[in-house]
RNA sequence: CGGGGCGUGGCGCAGCCUGGUAGCGCACCUGCCUUGGGCGCAGGGGGUCGCGUGUUCAAAUCACGCCGCCCCGACCA
């Protein structure tokens, strides 16, 4: 194509509302403008990215047995009420009515629909597996959209869902997404971390989800370079530092003591010249509306995430103060275990087996001493504590890693959820009713573009890899007015066309600088430059990434780039 | 939903405190010039100053309300 045609709005300044790489460089170099928060107009240059991306998605899940589908992004509200979800999506879910006055919802994901189709036509075992993809548009009313394309409230999914007879079944379609993943995103150029994720309350037996480190990224990993372990933090388990100080020994009694204005575990560890690792922090939640107490040693934090799964909640939050006072006769900093009857009590596991610690007292500005679980209070043991630095891997001891990390795929095994609740049966090779068990498997099209963006970019823009840039090569007369160049430039263009490449001609009557920028900013992998060395028959060849330029035979050229790029 | 910031030509910003002429750089258009890293000269077009109400002789500027966008937090199948 020739660039003098083509409507790519680069621009020499960032625009003030970016703050990421990958939205900085989206918007300048004129692949997205934004329609509103968190909705993006994708221009011909994302369009032409994200179309390779695509291309290499289905071509992964039709090599696993995958079959297209596209189902409608408009879904009426009773599917969703079928499965719970309608109430359990809350605000992130857009809702309309249409002008009967029926509820609709713009979908967020497939598994109802999915499950609709299923059960009205898989009848026998004899018709399982399937798996079942589409890629489509899906809508969440995120309240917060950020970080360009990384977080928005409209965006591409490549959404699927096996269908299996029973569990081990279930395990093949989700090995073969595993690597199918991996492939695609392999072929994307990514580097990624396969991690351990939180499967949820909702029925899920194993999830995986395709990391790609960046600050840019909102999740939190945990990876162990020694084992190869690797979680996402709201899973992730380890071996915590040991506590600071051993405990007295002997079965003390509780003692309370004065503590005049301190409320924070340091203050309180300052207070009693006792590090933080032997105090006892108490946090009061309520989860799906019943009040509960969870304990950790002073220096972890609690993870919601475990413990609303050891709790089976749903919805989980702090106490407020009013709650607190009401149901412990004092405030948060002076709350402890001892003497509490009116709630369950979990603790983190890393208080099993201690005694004589610090605990709140249940009255303003005193704590206890010599407070020992089992015996001065019960509690329920679980891992509640999230991983913190420092820590070390459960079975091992090697070094744990926490960084952040931006989600492009996530796997899930789906169980019974949706078929048992919707009613999906088969019957299987004995004539009986059966429920087939599902998996359900997310890509998000455009995060695999920014996670490109974030991972390889410089000062000058973004270095994509070929097989998702726009291009593959942009072909630049230094001088488009001088006619042997820009002979030899259409020359060159069609023979890249004809080697199958993807090839930019940039015929535009612009400064060499320019020209050069802007090839540079949108990420072409590949220029080959036209210049005055073109009379003794030689062209430039610029590799983006490590920005190397060597001088080639102008009739090598093409079949170089074919060749770079094929390597 | 809590906290903070911003809204002035397409982009980046100044002007606002202390009310009175809307300004700069880039981009854009025309002409000349130039052609190996966002050239140079000259001329030119383009702005309901986010919206509304109020104060005032007079509002981009002051007050109140609303809207939008960004950031931090909460939230995130």
């Amino acid at each position: 194509m020739r660039w003098s045609k083509l409507f790519i709005p680069t621009l020499r300044e960032n625009p003030a509302e970016a703050e990421v790489a990958s939205h900085q460089l989206l918007l300048r170099a004129g692949y997205v403008r934004q329609l509103a928060a968190g909705i993006y107009n994708y221009l011909f240059l994302a369009q032409r990215s994200l179309q390779r991306i695509i291309h290499i998605v289905r071509e992964e899940m039709d090599a696993i047995g995958g079959q297209e589908m596209l189902l409608p992004g408009l879904n009426p509200a009773e599917v969703w009420q079928e499965s719970g979800r309608w109430t359990v999506m809350g605000d992130n879910m857009f809702r309309l009515k249409d002008r009967w006055g029926r509820d609709l919802c713009l979908g967020m994901t497939h598994e109802e629909v999915m499950t609709v189709i299923a059960r009205g036509e898989l009848r026998s075992y004899k018709q399982l597996p399937q798996i079942w993809y589409q890629i489509q548009t899906k809508f969440r009313d995120e309240p917060r959209p950020k970080s360009g394309l990384l977080r928005v409230r409209q965006f591409l999914m490549k959404d699927s869902y096996s269908f299996d007879l029973d569990a081990t079944g279930l395990d093949i379609s989700y090995q073969k997404h595993y690597e199918a993943y991996c492939r695609i995103f392999d072929r994307c150029g990514l580097r990624y971390t396969v991690v351990e994720a939180h499967s949820g309350a909702m029925g899920g037996s194993q999830s995986h989800e395709f990391m790609v480190a960046s600050d840019a990224g909102e999740d939190l990993i945990v990876v162990c370079p020694k084992t190869g372990y690797a979680a996402n933090l709201e899973k992730a388990v380890s071996r915590p530092v040991p506590p600071l100080m051993a405990d007295p020994e002997g079965d003390l009694t509780p003692e309370e003591f004065h503590t005049p204005g301190r409320k924070t575990i340091a203050e309180v560890a300052e207070f009693t010249g006792l590090p933080e690792t032997s105090q006892m922090k108490s946090l009061v939640m309520v989860a799906d509306g019943q009040p509960v107490l969870a304990l950790l040693r002073g220096d972890h934090q609690l993870s919601e995430t475990k413990l609303a799964t050891a709790l089976a909640a749903t919805a989980i939050r702090p106490a407020h103060p009013a709650e607190i006072r009401e149901w412990f006769g004092a405030d948060a900093g002076s709350l402890g275990p001892v003497g509490v009857k009116n709630m369950r009590i979990l603790a983190d596991l890393a208080l099993q087996g201690r005694k004589n610690m610090i605990a709140g007292a249940n009255r303003d500005d005193y704590h206890l001493r010599h407070v020992t679980p089992g015996e001065d209070f019960q509690a329920e043991f679980f891992d509640l504590r999230q991983v913190a630095p420092g820590d070390t891997e459960i079975h091992t001891g090697e070094p744990l890693e926490i960084f952040k990390a931006m989600e492009v795929g996530h796997i899930f095994k789906l169980g019974y959820k949706y078929s048992e609740s919707m009613g999906l049966r088969v019957l299987d090779e004995n004539g009986k009713e059966v429920t087939p068990i599902m998996g359900s498997y997310g890509i998000g099209i455009e995060r695999i573009l920014c996670a490109a963006i974030e991972l390889y970019h410089d000062a000058d823009g973004m270095v994509l890899p070929a097989s998702i840039a726009p291009f593959h090569v942009v072909i630049t007369p230094v001088n488009y007015n001088d006619s042997a160049q820009r002979e030899g430039a259409e020359k060159l263009y069609s023979e890249c066309k004809d080697l199958g490449l993807d090839a930019l001609l940039d015929d535009r009557d612009e400064r060499p600088g320019v020209k050069f920028k802007d090839a540079d900013l949108i990420g072409v992998p590949f220029r080959i430059t036209v210049g005055k060395k073109l009379s003794q028959g030689t062209v430039e060849l610029f590799v983006r990434h490590g920005k190397q330029s060597t001088d080639v035979p102008a009739i090598e050229a093409p079949q170089r780039v074919k060749q770079l790029i094929a390597g």
